[in-house]
Parts: C-alpha cells; sequence; structure tokens
DNA sequence: CTGACTTAC
DNA sequence: GTAAGTCAG
C-alpha cells in the first residue's frame, strides 16, 4: 500500500475511535430510563418506595428540589448551593473515558437562580464537587451536567482535593464492591461565618457525606461528618449516625424508607461492616 | 483523582 | 466562548 493511503486510513482510525469515546458508556435511552426512575419525575412522588428499594431521596428544608438527569438536588437560595445532592451510584457507572472538564455554569433548573461562578473566582476557594465529576464519567452529557454551580459548594483545596477527595474514592470502592450505593451529600449550613462573592455564596464548616447499600442483603448505611479542614486522619475517624446527622442538618435523611428499615439503621454508628 | 491557571485562536 | 497545555495537592 501507498503512504497516501496509509495516512487516509489512519485518519479514519483516529475519528472512528474519537467517535466511540464520545458515545461510549451507557446509552442514553437507558441512562435516562434508570436515573430519571430512579429518583422520581417530582417531589410529590417522593413517599413511593419502589420495589428495587431506590428513591431515597432526603426532604427539602427549603422547598426547592431539582431533579436532574444524573442526580437531584434541594437548593438553598440564602446560602447559593444545595443542601444536599443525592444520586445513585451504579457499579456500571465507574467505567468511563477521561472527558474534558467543562466550565460550571449556573442551573437554569433553580427558579431563583443559583450561584453565579464568578464568586469563586479569586476567592481562595475550590468550586468542589457535591456529586463528583469521576462518579458521571459513563456518559459525556453525564459528567458536563455535574458542572453546574447548584452542585457546588466553596471548599479550600487542601480539603477538596485531600480527605474529601479521599471520602469519594471511597464511595467508588464501595459502589464497586456493593453493586451500587446510593449517596447523599452536602455542607452543613448553619453558623456560617464566611461567605464569597457578590451572591454571598456561604462556606460550610463541615460537610457530610451518607452511603447507603441497599444492595447487597441487609440494608447498611454509613454517614460521615468531616469538618472544613484538611486531615490525615482515617476516614472512619468521622462516622457518626444518620440520627446525628439530621439533628445538626436538620434534614429527613431517609423520609421514604420504611420506617422499621430507616429505624434500624439510622441509629447505627459503626463502621464494621464496612470495608475501608 | 481533586482543582486552578495561562496562552492561543 | 472553545481548546489545549501546564502546574499543584
Amino acid at each position: 500500500m501507498r503512504k497516501k493511503t496509509w495516512y487516509t486510513l489512519l485518519a479514519l482510525l483516529v475519528v472512528a475511535a474519537g467517535y466511540w469515546l464520545e458515545t461510549k458508556g451507557v446509552d442514553r435511552e437507558s441512562y435516562l430510563e434508570q436515573l430519571h426512575v430512579d429518583w422520581g419525575g417530582n417531589t410529590s412522588k417522593n413517599d413511593t418506595i419502589y420495589q428495587d428499594g431506590s428513591h431515597f431521596l432526603p426532604s427539602s428544608t427549603t422547598g426547592q428540589i431539582i431533579h436532574h438527569k444524573g442526580y437531584s438536588l434541594s437548593y438553598s437560595e440564602p446560602h447559593e448551593q444545595a443542601e444536599w445532592v443525592a444520586y445513585k451510584l451504579e457499579k456500571e457507572h465507574l467505567s468511563g473515558v477521561d472527558y474534558k472538564r467543562p466550565y460550571f455554569e449556573m442551573d437554569d433548573a433553580v427558579i431563583s437562580g443559583s450561584a453565579h461562578w464568578r464568586n469563586y473566582k479569586d476567592s481562595g476557594y475550590d468550586r468542589g464537587h457535591l456529586c463528583p465529576a469521576a462518579d458521571r464519567k459513563f456518559s459525556k452529557e453525564a459528567f458536563t451536567e455535574t458542572f453546574l454551580t447548584s452542585n457546588v459548594s466553596p471548599q479550600e483545596h487542601q480539603f477538596n482535593s485531600g480527605i474529601w477527595n479521599r471520602l469519594e474514592q471511597k464511595v467508588r470502592f464501595w459502589a464497586s464492591r456493593y453493586d451500587g450505593v446510593y449517596v447523599v451529600t452536602g455542607g452543613i449550613l448553619k453558623e456560617i461565618d464566611i461567605t464569597i462573592g457578590e451572591e454571598q455564596v456561604a462556606v460550610p464548616k463541615q460537610f457530610y457525606k451518607i452511603v447507603l447499600d441497599y444492595n447487597s442483603g441487609n440494608p447498611k448505611v454509613i454517614a460521615f461528618l468531616i469538618p472544613h479542614e484538611e486531615s490525615d486522619k482515617p476516614l472512619y475517624d468521622f462516622v457518626v449516625s444518620v440520627d446525628s446527622l439530621e439533628v445538626i442538618s436538620g434534614i429527613d435523611f431517609f423520609s421514604s424508607m420504611d420506617d422499621d428499615v430507616e429505624n434500624r439503621i439510622e441509629a447505627f454508628e459503626k463502621w464494621e461492616n464496612w470495608h475501608f
């Protein structure tokens, strides 16, 4: 074959590979069906419990619950961020491609308007993902969707890239190990001392994360409450009960769950059942 | 992985 | 605004 032919074939291969990477992951149809059904279409359906045990949305203290395709959130306008972000992390979600990070955008679904990214500019704080970008890498659409300011809290870089990052990686490990987990996460929006930007985005003093394993036999839950500062301590040092987290945050986390199950798992503060 | 920043078009 | 490359925890 002549050189020119080789180059042509090579170019075609590159284009094909690019297209493949672009569309790789769960295809759009099943992606939408899976995620949308899991979390329901609107707030009024939150008291429904699906047979597969999904749909564990927390209560909203702000009355503004928003459902995106890849996650749901409750937006607190006074704090210009979500009080919680909830999503289901499937085992299959984990395989993915490295997408280029897009720019953060405002969330049009937030009626009152979510924070502008300029609030974070030169603030010294990271735009810290609540639903991590790495948890939505199964499609470019899902990945991009995490770059909304409604999915972001001001975080110190040392914290975000440190212990918080460690926790997020642990959640992905659990999702793989336990065949999928439910995640609820956010900052504690109480006793705010520091705000950033013109819109006064609140800087939480603590961040929490709740992980629910509803797939491997007996449901089990683990909750973390971590001070907004870098720490070298092991993650299990920050385990708390869901009950205490509900008191601190004012949010009812598993209100749609069977009371029996809810009462059984929420009081637990033990982490021995979880692999670290 | 988690990010910000700079430079080019 | 988009794209690509660099740098840092």
